[in-house]
DNA sequence: TAATACTACCGCCACA
DNA sequence: ATTGTGGCGGTAGTAT
């Protein structure tokens, strides 16, 4: 959280190690993300590359061919792991092109079990990861030097990233684009892909019900939308819960039944989303964003905005001002 | 940056 | 008996 967001310039190199073991879907999500022409956006989009140990791995369903070596692997900007075998472990040789794109300083991700690759690599001593919760005892018992979030989506340790099972995949890797390319960027792919822009990565991976047992009679989804349609004005429990038509202790418990965070939470993450977004496609001063996005002051912004976001909202704003054509087209 | 005043949160529990 | 509700109160967190 030290860094800076910043544009990519130059191409930026993403390289997925494929092992022996992997499943399909999550090398797929990084080539689903990373790896398609993103021509509409109008950015130079990243390099991104499929890396083997043999050229060529047996996934099981089918059999995956590449050119790509874990030379290149280790020499990526990015380097993401998808889910493994965690009783197989990583070969020495992922490994060791682990440690050697770590000690470039390289970015590493890993998808679900993953993690234990990078954990194997050394990568994660004294620092905080997640994986897939069924995998999370286990994890922290085998690496007792890491902090395991067992319910987490993910987490953004600085250098190295952390996700947890399949679709919290596509969150994290969002999360990538939104800090290179910011969110107008972001939301653009996820629109592409069909999928929800952005899911904070504190969520819990125990939300709710994917799908409501019964018609749900009195769901969330207009308080939630009335809540974010009045993102500017103070809003309590009070209000809130009596949009509802609930008690406040009800409304709390539902809240995070369904949300897997507490309204507090919610509602500051909506309006950091609206704040990014008012920085990225309008000049207006920080002190009327803050206004319309429900912060009351600018200095409360700056620390909602510092603490979430890991920058300040000018330099925010100074990297990731989008050309008004862009912005434009967006909406 | 620190102190203060507020409210959000959540465990507990009686009750429907 | 089981499940959801909602008031109470202590603590944690937020705003100024």
């Amino acid at each position: 959280m030290t860094d800076a967001p910043s544009v990519r310039t130059a191409p930026h190199t993403v390289a997925v190690a494929v092992q022996p073991g992997n499943h399909p879907f999550e090398p797929a999500v990084a080539c689903e993300v990373f790896g398609l022409e993103r021509a509409e956006l109008g950015v130079e989009w990243y390099r991104f590359l499929v890396c083997t140990e043999a050229g060529r791995v047996d996934l099981g369903c089918f059999t995956l061919e590449s050119p790509h070596g874990l030379d290149e692997l280790a020499a990526a900007d990015t380097v993401i792991v998808p889910a493994c075998q965690p009783d197989l472990g990583p070969s020495p040789a992922l490994v060791d092109a682990l440690q050697t794109a770590a000690a470039r300083g390289a970015r590493l991700l890993s998808y679900c079990s993953g993690a234990f690759a990078l954990a194997a690599a050394g990568a994660r001593d004294g620092h905080r990861a997640t994986t897939h919760w069924m995998y999370a005892s286990r994890l922290a018992a085998a690496y007792p030097a890491i902090t395991v979030l067992p319910d987490v989506l993910y987490v953004d340790d600085g250098q190295v990233l952390t996700s947890a099972g399949t679709s919290a995949a596509i969150d994290l890797s969002l999360h990538i684009v939104r800090n290179d390319y910011g969110s107008e960027v972001a939301n653009g792919v996820a629109r592409r892909m069909v999928v929800p822009p952005h899911r904070d990565g504190g969520q819990s991976q125990f939300v709710a019900q994917p799908v409501p047992a019964t018609p749900d009679t009195n769901a969330l989804g207009p308080t939630l939308d009335w809540m974010v349609d009045h993102l500017d004005e103070p809003l309590t429990i009070e209000q809130m819960a009596a949009f509802a038509l609930m008690s406040t202790r009800t409304f709390m418990r539902r809240f995070r039944a369904t949300t897997g965070m507490t309204p507090q939470r919610w509602l500051a993450l909506q309006r950091i989303a609206h704040a990014r977004r008012l920085l990225e496609s309008t000049d207006a001063s920080i002190d009327l964003i803050a206004q319309a996005a429900g912060f009351g002051s600018a200095a409360n912004l700056r620390l909602h905005f510092q603490r979430t976001v890991g920058t300040a909202p000018t330099s925010y704003r100074r990297t990731f001002r989008t050309a008004p054509a862009l912005a434009a087209a967006a909406l």
